[in-house]
DNA sequence: CCGTAAGCGAGACGGTACGTCGAGTCTTGGG
DNA sequence: CCCAAGACTCGACGTACCGTCTCGCTTACGG
């Protein structure tokens, strides 16, 4: 989304570093100051120092200059909560992603294999200690404006939300899967064999997401936990 | 929301139910051609053949009209279904909710009792039924637009999302909560004694809007039948 | 104009005197405090506890409102005037004449001989004392804006001109004709046979009117005596 | 009035001199069809094909949008004249100056000495005709409707009638008080001496501009020459 | 003496214009 | 050719009043 351009595609190795950074900067400060809604270009481009075509010549829109600016946060967030911990505390789900490709900008991603879902063995647990890290992202302050932002945007507006859904969410989302395939394979104290990964997964995300949509009740690590109780061992009596 | 005032509390009993109802047609037309963002107050004052004053007399905004105009097409909706099939067919969930009130009088919860989720002693089935009804709803083209401005502004905005939910989705997630709490007093065959019942039906429900939500998959009848047995049988290999 | 129905005619007997008096007060007050321009029906029947219908009922619109009130305030001033002073002293001329004909209420007006540009047989002497009372009007602030405010509208609108003419400024007019036309029968030390009296009054009169609407200088006694002299005796060198 | 700023002083280097012309043109022709209460902004726009932030940016009235039209239009009318005639017929007083400054530039006075009251030597034929030229001058149409929209508004609002008496009638007036000294100095035939030139030049230009206010009777060639004769001469009987 | 038809206060209504804000485009001057 | 700056056209905002139209209510009259 980033490259593509508005007219006559202008020449991205003139680009301006300086100025895009500035952008994400500004863009993401007025959005924690004000509200998406309130948040406009020619506010952005004010803060930035820019003008307002800088704007228009790299971005189709406003949501897309969040999208990136967002992408960027968070990578940059992953990159220093890696450097001091381990991986398997820092795999959010749902919302912000960790793992984006990294657009434009060249810096290669390191991601894949060392931001993991642990595997301990015990299934149970290791979805456990993701479910409550994502949880914890989802109610941090820092990421709760322009996530809320994104996905309302996506929910209306389809491009943009295959394209959050795709760089924020997938990469997350697949560490589910790999985890969920491990077990499968495992036999017994993990899952059933035949069960779909992609829906079960979403038997774990899907619950977390929709309470945080509606904010019918406040987002626990005992919400968590409970949510991987039933999921794996269902809501009927066991015979 | 109709009642709420804008300066100084216009007369409720002066107001025109001609020009109220021109502005709910008039919003959901315009909603369903334009899409959200490009309707304009403006736009509907015009299209119903209103001054904008009137609008802005009896709604804080866009999107507090929209809401109480999908609030009446639901009902509407329903009533229509309602004297010609049977209940168990009605429940939809998640987002259009069916069992709006009439919201003139303030009753936060409605479903008369007319509406309810079936109980044929068979859990599962019961359970397939409305969610494909969800589903089927989810997918309307009549009601799909509304239902994600209405998702999306309510993420953003708290006090319309709450508004949101207490209107339109909580009247049928308790319908839920009644058919959970029966099949839990059941024993065998139903609900597991000590299940949180308010989580459970965020399982089952909670991965459709998450699917919905996301778009990374249609939202089929497969699907709903999927989800209910995840939910009720886990996804742990059963002992 | 207080007269002109709107519609069908109002039945002028049934006619709240309360009201109208309100409405005069609430419409010089509001002038007073906000400028013509500025002020409304809407805040005129606020501020006089009556419903914009009783307005609209009776007056065609502000100007013709405001036109009413402000003959009904000259007059009472005069009649407070008349009381403790002498009449010569009055007689104003330009603007805010005293004798405009009571309107829709009965009350009978004396002025007619009441008041009249005094005649001590030494025409510069009267006439300067006129003068000077005319000059006095315009200088007093419970005048002033009233009377730009009509003016103005009555160099637009040549109907509410003509009326505001004819009641406030003929009258006036008149006292200066009935004067000159004394003057030139005198023959000496009066009036040249063959002056066009009406001309010779806006050579007085004028002057003064031109002043005050440019503002260019302040009105002073000293200069409504230049201009008798001046109109009196002419320009030229005197053979 | 062009380059007072509204808010934080638009560039007024980079100002579209297509834009002023266009509503210069717009203007007059709205006041000319619609007249001066119903020409509005937002019409004014329109016409002249410009945002109505346009307006706003340089003006900060439509009072100052006319005002400024009109003298560019007294401008231009006068360059023409100018060019196929001589100066002597071209002193209009009163209200549609002729010899306004090019605006851009700042200077109060630019009769250039181009534009001044002939001097035949004959100060009462010379008054005469400048006087007669002024009454043509108001009853032009093409002058009429903004000349009483400007008076208006000046009558009413002190700053803006400074402003129009400044630019507008000043430089003519200035003639005046120039023909008038020269009178002065001749000797007999001319202007007394002691007389007060202003006052003198309210004699002659009061009169006239009071008939055209009042509308009490046409203002013909004849009239002008009457009150040339009288204040030239006298009311009083010659000795 | 009692209905009934005004005038009245109140204020909702369909409108028009206001003055402001921001979108997205275009132009200018500087590096 | 990028960039900062910002003027431009356009469209919508939310507000203020316009002049018209009900509403109950009071008030006086005429059957």
């Amino acid at each position: 989304m980033a490259e593509r351009a508005q007219r006559k595609t202008p020449d991205s190795s003139r680009r301006s570093e300086r100025s895009r950074r500035a952008i994400h900067d500004a863009a993401l400060s007025l959005i924690g100051e004000v509200g998406y809604a309130k948040t406009t270009i020619e506010g952005i481009a004010a803060r930035a120092g820019v003008g307002k075509q800088t704007i228009y010549r790299w971005w189709p829109s406003k949501a897309a200059v969040l999208l990136e600016a967002f992408l960027d946060l968070s990578e940059r967030a992953m990159r220093e909560e890696g450097q001091a911990g381990e991986a398997g505390k820092t795999g959010g789900a749902e919302e912000p992603g960790a793992a984006g490709e990294p657009e434009a900008a060249g810096e290669p991603e390191a991601a894949d294999g060392a931001y993991a879902i642990p595997d301990t063995g015990d299934l149970e647990t290791d979805l456990k200690r993701v479910l409550r890290a994502t949880v914890d992202q989802m109610n941090d302050p820092r990421f709760e404006v322009p996530s809320r932002a994104l996905a309302a945007e996506g929910i209306v507006n389809a491009e943009l939300g295959t394209e959050f859904a795709r760089r924020m969410l997938e990469p997350q989302l697949q560490l589910y899967v790999h985890r969920l395939t491990a077990a499968q394979a495992e036999g017994v104290g993990g899952v059933r064999r035949g069960i779909d990964l992609r829906i079960a997964l979403e038997l774990l995300v899907g619950p977390i997401a929709h309470r945080w949509m509606l904010r019918t009740a406040p987002l626990t690590h005992a919400y968590a936990d409970t949510v991987v109780e039933y999921a794996l061992y269902g809501l009927a009596p066991r015979p």
